[in-house]
DNA sequence: ACCTGAACACCGTTCAAGT
DNA sequence: ACCTGAACACCGTTCAAGT
């Protein structure tokens, strides 16, 4: 039994900074960002809006802080792992992870102030890039390549209006419908010789992509290698 | 002399949907996208909000009129042009536009609805991948795996608090200043031995991902090919 | 130290009224 | 057909006041 709280219910338990992020986060899971309001937020822990204020010092801290939290969630990449396997491992976190918080991906942009939890996930999986027989160039590299990709691809995730692959079904159908066949002539055939197909679900195409580009790095560190090594040993 | 005007500036030239949404877009462009409201947007046009509602239905609206504009902005891939560089030139144009429009990559999440610039720009590159000798389930794998790089790329370039070079160092001074080295070694060494030296500039990471994924999407696609070949041949 | 009520300067959007 | 003024139901945030 958590001190979970059904809406509108009253709560004499104390405020604090972990149950506003909590509750918040949760808010914005069920109802998405744009319900998340401090009012509301308020309302959901049983205190006016402006008793948040004691624990958060504006919106914007608040929605840094959720951020971190999410972040918090993700699986570490194991040192007992290879580094393809503790990466492989973490991106499918990552992407679990920012698929149980859809709000998420689109407010990181904030940039400026990484919380602790989003500075001790970078710091692991760049340990494990250099761990695993990656210079630092190439760690740069492989770090930015992976990291685009997993958040580009939850982005893209939530921008096609695929979910199920039953609901990928239903909808490509209104879109076939609607799409002028001779005008999108390729959207046409994939949309019905491919995403209607039975079995069909955009989610597995994540897999594909990554161990594409896990694969590629692995290649690129061992070519980068043979090339240091050629220098320096002649 | 365009009919561009300046803040407060009166204007008697018509109002219509494009001039709606190219000021919004200058407005979303300079001022960040949370200072596009439709007070404002009217007071730059020089008329009140409540007339944009004649051009516009909602600011939904708005933001998916103004989405779609900016998809009209890229580069489309050319016939003349091999897959590779066409594609190439057109991920290079996605990532110019969204860089000259940073707010626009966070807002494609509406999915329901894309325009005609986004669906002609979808199915222009797709055709790309087919006239390239990709079959339809190579097609949607590499039409996935390179737009989740080039969107989340974007995406990264903003929630990374680098931008120029000169930039990127001094932040980087500032934010080892506040790192605890020992804490998080691999992003201190990152910092300090890579990202610090003269000439590093993270944008530049951007064409060694795009080239690695285009590489391994052609192996992908020769393979995928000599299989469907053994397969009805053998 | 923490919570509240009233207030301020904003939002998007409606609606009846003007031209 | 297009534009406006007033109004409504919201926002985030402040501040003095309560306990």
């Amino acid at each position: 039994m958590t001190a979970r709280n059904a809406a509108g219910g009253e709560s004499r338990v104390r405020l604090s900074r972990d149950r506003v992020l909590l509750t918040a986060i949760q808010l914005a899971d069920d109802g998405g960002i744009e319900r998340l309001t401090m009012r509301r937020l308020g309302e959901e822990l049983g205190v006016e809006a402006m008793s948040l204020y004691n624990h958060v010092s504006n919106k914007e801290d608040l929605l840094h802080g959720m951020i971190d939290a999410v972040f918090g969630e993700i699986e570490l990449p194991l040192h007992s792992d290879d580094w393809k396997t503790a990466l492989r491992k973490r991106s499918v976190s990552v992407r679990e992870v920012l698929a149980r918080h859809p709000w998420a991906n689109g407010l990181m942009d904030s940039g400026t102030n990484p919380g602790p939890a989003t500075l001790r996930h970078h710091d692991r999986v760049l340990g494990t890039l250099r761990s695993g027989g990656f210079s630092l160039a190439m760690t740069a590299h492989a770090f930015s390549a992976l990291d685009s990709y997993i958040y580009g691809f939850a982005r893209q995730e939530k921008a096609l209006p695929f979910d199920t692959s039953e609901q990928a079904a239903a909808i490509a159908q209104v879109m076939l419908a609607g799409l002028p066949a001779s005008e999108y002539p390729y959207l046409f055939e994939l949309t019905a010789k491919h995403v209607l197909q039975p079995g069909y679900s955009y989610s597995s195409e994540f897999t594909f992509g990554l161990d594409l580009l896990l694969d590629a790095l692995e290649t690129a560190r061992d070519s980068d290698a043979n090339s240091a090594q050629a220098a320096s040993g002649g």
